[in-house]
DNA sequence: GCCAAAAATGACAACGCTGTCATTTATTGA
DNA sequence: TCAATAAATGACAGCGTTGTCATTTTTGGC
């Protein structure tokens, strides 16, 4: 069957323990030994066998994704992000999809953890920001890496990536202002999500500041749907004066308000301008485009699987590990549905 | 530490087979043994090691879903109804994006089923289509499932799930000659992907049923993506007379087309009639939404899963596999893109 | 109450690797 | 050239399970 690493160390003439150098990299194997060694693996096409290597190091090299967001675009790219440097690394990914609403949910993650031997978790929001799903991993001192927005941080020592949709929700609102506009509107998505909150504030801020009173009555909760952005259209449009900006939480939500629009032939951006956030795929392909904030999530994900990873080996070694928190602030992308020609 | 099977042993006043027979639902434990080893695990909140089990049984359950997609939506559908079956059958799932027009690609399968030691990969469009793909996981022995289009399928012994895109494609473009369309046109997506090719010969396939001539000017070549359907539309509506429907080999290209007709002020469905292919949620998003065709992803990733699964066992038990290869039909869905008032 | 057969349990060797520490071999400086 | 030291290699005991087979306990028939 397979070759093992003794069947390459008797090929070798050598002891195991050398094979396993050599698989391992430890460096202090001769030139020649080494060669020999290595013609050997490729001539049994010897793979060093998983599940020994781990027990016998104690511990297994892989992370967990858990995620439970409505957003496809968001999970592929994070998820290849992480894929990206856990391949790099050589940890391998497993993945966890979840309800977040669950009740069970912090238990169910300790349960994955344990039963599937994971080194650590990366955690995307909104678990990343419940503080009884953190509370309940650190107890069963369990890594993770939490990519969260705000900075009303869960205390903890371990990793965490922070998004600033504060000032981003802030430049997109200011943007809206430039734009002549007064009567700005806001759509929120679930309150679970701490972005809708940081969004929020950061759309009064820009408002406070130029010197606009803020009026309830233009913030609209929701969800981060497509829905939520049609219903919130019928909603702005049979108020009169109906607001002649919006800011959507996030770019399904400004895909539905600009739905809503053209279904009452509110021209847009004439009559009312959407800006969403996220820079998903589709908001480029609406009509008009969106105007939207753009977040590297690809990029995120990368820094924050890199953080945890780097982490597990400083605790592995029993050493410091260096602060590698980082703090990514999306970008405004102006597009035609919030530029009158 | 963590417990072991021995110190739960010890805590039960049993030996550690005793304990080993317990955790694997064996039923040759006198009902007080169970209970009192049941309870040993429970206090010292033991979860048997996955390495040492591994080693120890020779072979770990896991899967590996393999995926190169542009298709964000279609990946997160199938990997969760994979991720479903497979957490049910206690089988874990590791991901692997990856390019399948990379010179190595089957190499790279190979390697990493060696690396992780998967039980088995599943594999959906392109990769599942590609015959030297596919004989190098036969060369290697490696198990798989293949999720695909078409019936030209490459032989082999191993399950697999058949989406009859013929079919679909023929539906809809018999939707269209039903709403009076002569003048068709197709764009296509990457012929790599077979369902390219299928859903070319269903449109094909219902034309010659309904006596319409094949113009080859009228079928265009692409990707799957919004920006053959923006350029498409261009060719398309500078022809004189231009085709009155568009049959987009996926929502993409139809929402591209769209675009496109927009940008030219041509009105969808009056001037243009519009349909695409496989349901994305935002076919129901666009304006007008998209006539379309639903395939059930999850539903055909999990009966994909199940099937490998199966067969694993049946492997390891040295018995035959039932026969669980399945076909299913999209669905045609008919929104406004195409119905005229 | 005894014996054979069945059921329950245990002892112990794998599984394929890494870690520790001992041993051998090469290198250096005088 | 020869210690002394450093570099390279090896022997062997785990790691925490499961599988095999032996042993003990229970059961049922008479």
């Amino acid at each position: 069957m397979a070759a093992t690493i003794k069947s390459v160390a008797e090929m070798a003439g050598v002891s195991i323990k050398t094979v396993s150098r050599v698989i391992n990299k430890e460096g202090t194997v001769k030139p020649d030994t080494l060669q020999r060694v290595e013609e050997a693996i490729k001539a049994l096409k010897y793979t060093p066998n998983k599940a020994a290597r781990d027990l016998a190091s104690k511990g297994a090299s892989v992370l967990g994704y858990v995620y439970d967001n409505p957003n496809a675009y968001y999970i592929i790219d994070m998820q290849k992000g992480i894929w990206d440097v856990c391949h790099k690394n050589n940890f391998e990914l497993l993945i966890h999809p979840c309800d977040a609403s669950s009740k069970n949910i912090a238990k169910e993650l300790v349960d994955m953890v344990d039963t599937a031997q994971l080194a650590g978790l990366i955690l995307s929001p909104p678990l990343s920001e419940m503080p009884e799903v953190l509370s309940e991993l650190d107890q069963n001192q369990i890594s993770y890496v939490r990519i969260l927005s705000g900075d009303g941080l869960f205390p903890s020592p371990l990793p965490y990536v922070l998004v600033n949709d504060f000032k981003a929700a802030y430049d997109i609102t200011e943007h809206l202002i430039s734009q002549g506009h007064k009567n700005i509107a806001f759509i929120a998505g679930e309150e679970i999500h701490k972005s809708t909150i940081e969004r929020l504030n950061g759309y009064k801020a820009a408002l406070e500041k130029a010197g606009i009173a803020i009026d309830e009555s233009l913030i609209i909760k929701g969800t981060y749907s497509f829905e939520t952005g049609v219903k919130s259209s019928e909603t702005l449009l049979a108020m009169s004066p109906h607001p002649t900006a919006v800011f959507a939480c996030n770019d399904e939500i400004a895909a539905g308000t600009l739905f809503g629009a053209r279904m009452k032939g509110v021209d847009v951006p004439q009559e009312l301008a959407i800006a969403g956030f996220e820079n998903s795929p589709f908001s480029r392909q609406t009509f008009p485009p969106l105007t939207t904030a753009s977040q590297p999530t690809n990029e995120i994900a990368q820094h924050a699987a890199a953080s945890l990873i780097q982490y597990l080996r400083a605790k592995k070694a029993k050493a410091a590990h260096d602060n590698l928190n980082h703090t990514f602030i999306p970008e405004l992308v102006v597009r035609a549905s919030t530029e009158k020609q």
